[in-house]
RNA sequence: GGAGAGGUGCCAGAGCGGCCGAAUGGGAUGCCCUGCUAAGGCAUUGAUCCUCCGGGAUCCGUGGGUUCAAAUCCCACCCUCUCCGCCA
């Protein structure tokens, strides 16, 4: 959420930032506000005056009572009654008001960082970093994108996925298995210098999607259990941002940086028929995710190292990859500043995207109502709290990283090599299919 | 899922429907006392919103209700603890 008092003190630059974004109707949604908001302020006043009133006067029925004064109490009462009536319509007025209010800003997307490049949607995501190790010439087989080789080598059944689950779901067999777990131990111990671990619900609740931001608007990207009025989460960002939710940290302890390995959930609603085979795209995928808790201070700071650590993930595993960073139109809801490690696989002869990473800037903490408070030289507390500024992003995605190996490994015989930096988490195998 | 107990400030813990944003104790901070430490004395110690900066409003698990007035009464829900059941 944005801040809801830069509608009024600064309604042209929340205006000119938001119309970077080209999204069709922010604009309205923001006039709207804006007028929403003045209107709230003024029965907000209202109520509180009328408030005031029937406090003081109840306070003094409560002295007429006490001094057996009565009949003045009881003419006290009957104005008192009076002026309830009308908080009460004023109250229902306020809520309704407020309700809308609330509504619209919800939808309302962050504000772009000034440095964000400009841009209508994704051919405008400039490339900051690489390509590197991309090579002049892939030979035929590694030309063979992996949903064939990986369906012959017997270590991705999907197929039988569906059969189990229905369209859009993997599984990964044998060493196939082995590997994608291999890359969630990889990604941890890599960041682990950094990062709590953390093992986190995978089912969360309605107010943790509309704290990160997937709720109200995107609410058809995520599968629902409506019985228990719980999201399957679509990424761990959501319970990592909701750990410190409703509570104030002090600035002497950020940033907090956690991670977690998890299953992510998404119905894929709006890209229904793209990338349909493999493991390109699937309801449910494993990835590590990496999230900070930080001061406005700190945070730009963060973003450049978290994005360090996706990229060397990638460096390591020695897959060819490029950084880009996103524009503000193809920027989500939520982002203030993003940057995109994509690998190339070679089969599927297309960038896929492995890592997003953003800086929150203060809108998820808002929604969370995640604060800080900040200490002075001396180490004592300083009056009043702040929203803190959250940061996240994928350590490794492992289905994308999965079929980037399996495509850029792969040698002439099919059989494919494991990276050497996942030998410690391989059980032995160096070498998918073959005779072992 | 069943039975019972409970959810109050940084912590512990009290709270007849009005004098309760909240006793008391602890902690923390400041000052005094003191050669130093300990002990002691005094004081301070929540957040959010609005503000004509005087102040006003709201918050005692959450949401409703009763009342001139609710931490206190009523209803629903959530969470925690104990016992039983079930279970990895």
């Amino acid at each position: 959420m944005i801040d809801q008092r830069l509608l009024r003190t600064d309604l042209d630059g929340v205006k000119e930032a938001l119309s970077r974004r080209a999204r069709a109707g922010t604009i309205d949604d923001i006039d709207q506000a804006s007028r929403l908001d003045a209107r709230l302020l003024d029965i907000a006043r209202q109520r509180d005056a009328i408030r005031a009133s029937v406090n003081g006067l109840s306070k003094q029925v409560g002295q007429f009572r006490h001094d057996g004064k009565m009949d003045d109490a009881d003419a006290l009462q009957a104005e008192s009654r009076e002026l309830g009536a009308q908080e009460k319509s004023l109250g229902t007025e306020h809520d309704e008001v407020s309700a809308a209010l609330n509504e619209l800003l919800l939808g309302i997307p962050n504000l772009p960082h000034p440095g964000a490049p400009d841009g209508a949607n994704e051919d405008d995501n400039p490339v900051i970093v690489g390509p590197i190790g991309l090579r002049e010439e892939y030979p035929p087989h590694q030309r063979v994108p992996h949903w064939e080789s990986a369906e012959q080598l017997g270590i991705l059944d999907n197929e039988r996925a569906t059969k189990i689950s229905g369209a859009m779901f993997t599984m990964q067999r044998g060493a196939g298995a082995t590997l994608a777990r291999a890359l969630c131990q990889y990604g941890l111990d890599l960041n682990a210098d950094a990062h709590e671990e953390i093992r986190a619900p995978s089912l969360v609740s309605t107010a943790a999607l509309t704290a990160t931001g997937q709720l109200p608007k995107f609410a058809d990207d995520a599968y629902e259990i409506e019985r228990d009025d719980l999201w399957a989460s679509p990424t761990a960002e959501a319970p990592l941002t909701s750990i410190y939710a409703q509570e104030t940290l002090k600035d002497t302890e950020l940033p907090i940086r956690l991670m977690a390995h998890s299953s992510s959930y998404r119905r894929e609603a709006g890209s229904a028929g793209r990338d349909t085979r493999g493991m390109l795209r699937a309801h449910e995928f494993d990835k590590v995710e990496m999230m900070a808790y930080a001061t406005p201070e700190q945070a730009p700071e963060l973003l450049d190292d978290m994005v360090a650590r996706a990229e060397r993930a990638i460096a390591e595993l020695g897959l060819p990859y490029r950084v880009i960073e996103i524009c503000t139109g193809d920027m989500g809801q939520s982002h203030h500043r993003t940057y995109d490690v994509e690998v190339y696989a070679p089969g599927a002869d297309a960038w896929l995207e492995v890592s997003s990473v953003s800086w929150l800037g203060d809108y998820q903490a808002r929604r969370a109502g995640i604060r800080f408070r900040r200490h002075g030289e001396d180490g004592k507390p300083l009056k009043g709290t702040e929203f803190a500024h959250t940061l996240n992003g994928s350590a490794l995605a492992v289905p994308r990283v999965w079929a980037a190996i399996i495509e850029n490994y792969r040698n002439e015989d099919g059989t494919v090599t494991v990276p050497e930096v996942l030998h410690p988490y391989m059980r032995g195998i160096t070498v998918i299919g073959g005779s072992v």
